[in-house]
DNA sequence: GTAGGGAATGAACGGCGTTCATTATCCGTG
DNA sequence: CACGGATAATGAACGCCGTTCATTCCCTAC
């Protein structure tokens, strides 16, 4: 093997191991230390992989990002709905689904720190682009004189909501709101747009 | 002056000093040593008056929706608003403008660790509660057949939208949605609700 | 076989939140 | 006023963290 493959190697072990800790734990609970002592490699190799922790919890991103896409791009296929607004429903529904299946990896999705958009990594954004694009489909359906722009734009306050919807839902669902709640208050404002 | 009186000064010397700190650099950048040095005490007398930084950072946080709220109140208050859909748009505005006018407070309301509810405060949980029940007014107008449950669940639906447009549109205000597309995204949701 | 260079190593650094033995201060009592 | 016990203030020290870098190791090409 060469040195290449046991670099490429070490990068697809840590990404795994940095996953299994974030989906348990977390991203609070991934350390340089402890990850290393995981992959049997030494902190510093680590670093010659990734240029800090956070690059290495983007790099996990970037396969929950694809993993999203694909749920809700499935749910899609597999179900039997017609109308745009039943479209948008199980779409909907799809990506609550996985944010409650894994609830720690979707919330690092988001986590990534804000302080300048511009170093957010270019693919982040296409990665959001897309799943966005996914859901512009029964939204120009729905609204099927509208242009690009506008539709985009309905498309994009569309999913903000529902992601505020999952989003506080999940984070208190002890307290009060179950998953069934969730579901109807979703239901609730995807039907409100389509009419 | 007494003792109590002191350390309750004390108290109101880092609440302040600590919502400066986190209204210009966000709460990462709250330290306990410089918070110290510029209250003019120990590092130690923190911990005297709060049991750790996330407490504090809780105390801010109090005071920062108790603000928020009295936003959105007066907001509806000074507003001819008269239609249920009026007001809640109103009421919607009026969170927008508070989030962009002091963001890294906003943001800090959302940034608690959510490992478990039950150590959310529970004046956390009332203060939401109470935001919630200014915006249930208008719903329940707007449904009056309604029982309370179902209103508070459209409520909720309705203010989570609103949370997630606004949250994911001032984290990437520089890419590519400006304030005036929120402004849209949050008149197409209400407006959808509100038939 | 050997010289060169990139990869692996882990001790060390600086910064963090938090603790706690020590010191200073307050206040009710004799 | 004097004194003693409780209470508060102090900051050095602890443990943990991400990150660095001088050193060592090993692979590869000649």
């Amino acid at each position: 093997m060469s040195t290449t493959d046991r670099r490429a190697n070490l990068r697809d072990t840590l990404i795994d191991l940095a996953r299994e800790t974030i989906a348990g734990e977390g991203t609070s609970a991934l350390k340089a230390r402890t990850l290393a002592a995981e992959a049997g490699c030494s902190v510093g190799s680590i670093y010659n992989v990734f240029g800090d922790m956070h690059e290495l919890v983007m790099a996990v991103n970037g396969e929950t990002f694809r993993d999203l896409g694909q749920a809700v791009t499935d749910a899609i296929v597999a179900s039997a709905a017609t109308t745009p607004t039943d479209r948008m429903i199980t779409m909907a529904e799809a990506y609550l689904a996985y944010a409650a299946a894994h609830p720690q990896l979707w919330r690092a999705l988001f986590d990534v720190p804000i302080t300048e958009t511009s170093n957010l990594p270019s693919w982040y954004l296409e990665a959001l682009d897309e799943l966005l694009s996914i859901i512009d489909a029964p939204v120009s359906d729905l609204f099927p004189d509208l242009p690009p722009d506008a539709v985009r734009l309905r498309t994009r306050a569309l999913f903000s909501s529902i992601h505020g919807i999952v989003l506080l839902g999940i984070e208190e669902r002890i307290s009060s709101v179950g998953k069934d709640n969730i579901s109807d208050m979703i239901r609730f404002i995807v039907e409100s747009v389509g009419k």
